[in-house]
DNA sequence: AAGAATCTGTGCGCTAGCGCACTCTGTATT
DNA sequence: AATACAGAGTGCGCTAGCGCACAGATTCTT
């Protein structure tokens, strides 16, 4: 049942498309619901279809021979999840994740790709939006670098908020751990000084966020970087 | 004078192009001595020539607002300089500066964009080349999370070593340290293990690499991740 | 040849984050 | 109501890497 919360007018890529090439996509979009966890694609799998996030969030993670992983972006209605195909490598050695629960529209690969092959609007708003989507790989890298647990935290958050519809995420302080490929623990302590200002508030695998503005006053430079980069690039 | 050394099919994207193509970006190509050091864009930068490299090496750095910096990537005679161009979004949050001397052919925006714009092949490539550049980034990200110094350092001379000619290169501890983003007395010490171990021998900013068997079986997995990925895209 | 500048080696105290081993507390199960 | 279990809090020793401060050593400059 496609009810209007999930119009697909609800991802700025398909909302950015002129009416035309919109109008030949829209009859082979297919609506699915994202469980949290769920895994879109695994490293190395070839794609069937793209997806196109609505009110979901999905985890772009690379997942170690050890077993030990670190999200290398995530994406969500201003996204799309299977660049690879457009790209033309087919596949890419990571794994695509639902990390907060709920709708995208897919579409399979080939209609998708006859679309693209027309080189119209839809070639140039993928490849903008890639463009942002790297400049959050490499800030991701870079943030990794050179800053702490406590900032990483924020950032993640923020990047999450940016991308859901309310204040609230559904995540244990072991999933956000996974993501930010540091220890539980750590994410136990970060998170505690955060309720500790009053900034969030969660309880097992509830967070709520309180005072957007803190966040943004403890985050690094990495996540402006990447919001600022986002709303040039797509807005254009 | 351009000579056989220097010819443009030394660069892979340019030699992959049918020969339709080739020739007419032929007569655009410029040869260029890149020294050491030279920025070919800075952050934020509009790009008015995209650059082939052919036996220098072009880093890709972030710099922090405090002056401290990482490298998100590298380009060889494998790639190109400058995708923010033909991904529509005019300028990068990064800096492109050359970490190993020789010579590029570049060629002015306008006349680049007019072929992109065909959609022919050098279309097809370049997006190739941009997402082996994409998991480069990813990994680098990954290896900056995990992996220790002495790791980083065998990834980055290996990655260096790929795209030179030699198997010298000249970078004093000081920049290598830039690039990695971390201490130079970090960089002193993980590279003493290795001029121990006689795998590499250096002195005052001229790193010769003895063996380079040894460096592979010391890597992280980082670095044939990134080197299968640039592999399988870039040859097929 | 003398001096300056650059590059590299070393030592030392400090901190963030790791790994591990627990405990405590809500929620779910039966 | 009893039990199990997942999620979160805490403590502790350990290590990698940081920041800083020098001390050789080699190359460049004059």
């Amino acid at each position: 049942m496609i009810d209007k919360h999930c119009s697909p007018r609800k991802s700025h890529l398909l909302t950015a498309l002129p009416d035309a090439e919109y109008q030949r996509i829209f009859p082979h979009l297919e609506l699915i619901e994202m469980p949290l966890g769920e895994v879109l694609y695994e490293s190395g799998e070839k794609l069937l279809y793209v997806y196109f996030p609505m009110d979901c969030i999905i985890s772009l993670l690379y997942v170690m021979e050890n077993g030990a992983s670190a999200e290398i972006a995530v994406v969500g209605f201003e996204g799309v999840v299977g660049i690879a195909l457009f790209m033309g490598g087919q596949t890419m050695p990571n794994r695509a994740v639902v990390q907060s629960a709920g709708y995208c529209y897919r579409i399979r690969q080939q209609i998708f790709m006859q679309e693209f092959n027309r080189h119209g609007a839809l070639l140039h708003k993928l490849l903008n939006y890639t463009q942002a989507l790297i400049t959050q790989m490499s800030q991701t890298a870079v943030c990794n670098r050179h800053h702490s647990v406590d900032q990483q935290l924020c950032r993640w958050l923020l990047l999450s908020l940016d991308r859901l519809p309310s204040n609230e995420l559904a995540m244990t302080q072991e999933l956000i751990a996974n993501m930010l490929g540091v220890r539980r623990e750590g994410v136990t302590e970060a998170a505690g000084k955060l309720q500790q200002a009053g900034l969030i508030q969660y309880s097992r695998g509830h967070i709520i966020v309180l005072d957007r503005k803190g966040l943004e006053e403890r985050v690094c430079e990495c996540y402006q970087v990447v919001k600022k980069e986002f709303d040039r690039i797509l807005n254009s």
